[in-house]
DNA sequence: GATGGCTTGATATTTTATTTCAATAAGGGC
DNA sequence: GCCCTTATTGAAATAAAATATCAAGCCATC
């Protein structure tokens, strides 16, 4: 995540890659608008709001409309390309595509990166802490605001 | 939290008091307005918009707008007395105002009403695992979605 | 090449939140 | 008390985020 060197062409065609072969696998479509909407999530670390997207996605040919983004997002979401920053309303691309999980995320306050917390055992006391609490358990977000390794340095 | 066995208007009651003594240990200025906000959040034990309390602010007296509603949440929020949902972009009276503390809600997904976990467990839990991935920990939402005990019943 | 279902376009509107500046009210020092 | 400063509220406009609705296009299959 060390921006000076980090590939992010490469990050983004890794998950292009990802995504094309999930939606083979799962007969989903993923046509090129939505490829479109998820390369644009992915240009950055930093969520991106769908305003955003919408105007990336405007440059240049001809102008889309809020819903054709929320559309994509949508699916991109549905599949697990993409997650939702509930307290930034804003979209970050999946680390790990191919394995559900939910969304549990660290935000820098500083760069606004946004990390994964891929961690079974956190999900685990998570769901425990509702089902003592008389909840079944459906799924969860976490967000957490600090600020990350380089930031600190 | 059983509706029917809920003498609710002592738990609206109680929240004021509690607001009230703690405003006046730290010198903020809990005015009619804020009063009346957080009464009104208060009024039931789901998530409330700020529109929604807008328009219930609005009957009867003369209209307000809606910043004045989202300064007095925006203090109320301050001071701990509410919280903010950040999934259901909603807000609810804080159970515990006199203990600064992390909002950490189970929302039940079929009667809409939310609880707070109060586990200082769990908060370690998500402290910890933020630093081992490399962050440091200013603060946390987590909304857990699922059922609660009386609606599976 | 018609049919039916998914996808996108286009327009309008709704919901949620903030900016800005003016008016008012409250508390502190004299 | 009265002035001064600061906090609070009012008011108008606007921005930001998301959705509803219906029409048009695409594509696989028969």
């Amino acid at each position: 995540m060390l921006k000076h060197k980090h590939d992010h062409d490469a990050c983004i065609e890794t998950a292009l890659e990802a995504a094309q072969k999930i939606c083979e696998e799962r007969e989903t479509r993923f046509t090129p608008l939505r490829q479109r909407v998820l390369e644009l999530v992915w240009s950055k670390h930093e969520p991106i709001t769908a305003y955003e997207v919408l105007e990336l996605l405007s440059k240049g040919q001809k102008k889309v409309a809020p819903p054709t983004v929320y559309r994509a997002l949508d699916f991109l979401i549905a599949e697990g390309f993409v997650h939702r920053i509930e307290s930034l309303n804003s979209f970050v691309g999946c680390s790990d595509p191919a394995h559900k999980h939910q969304g549990h995320f660290m935000i820098c306050t500083k760069c606004r990166n946004v990390a994964e917390m891929n961690e079974s055992s956190l999900h685990n006391v998570i769901e425990n802490a509702a089902k003592e609490n008389g909840y079944s358990y459906e799924n969860s977000i976490l967000e957490v605001a600090g600020v990350c390794e380089n930031c600190r340095n």
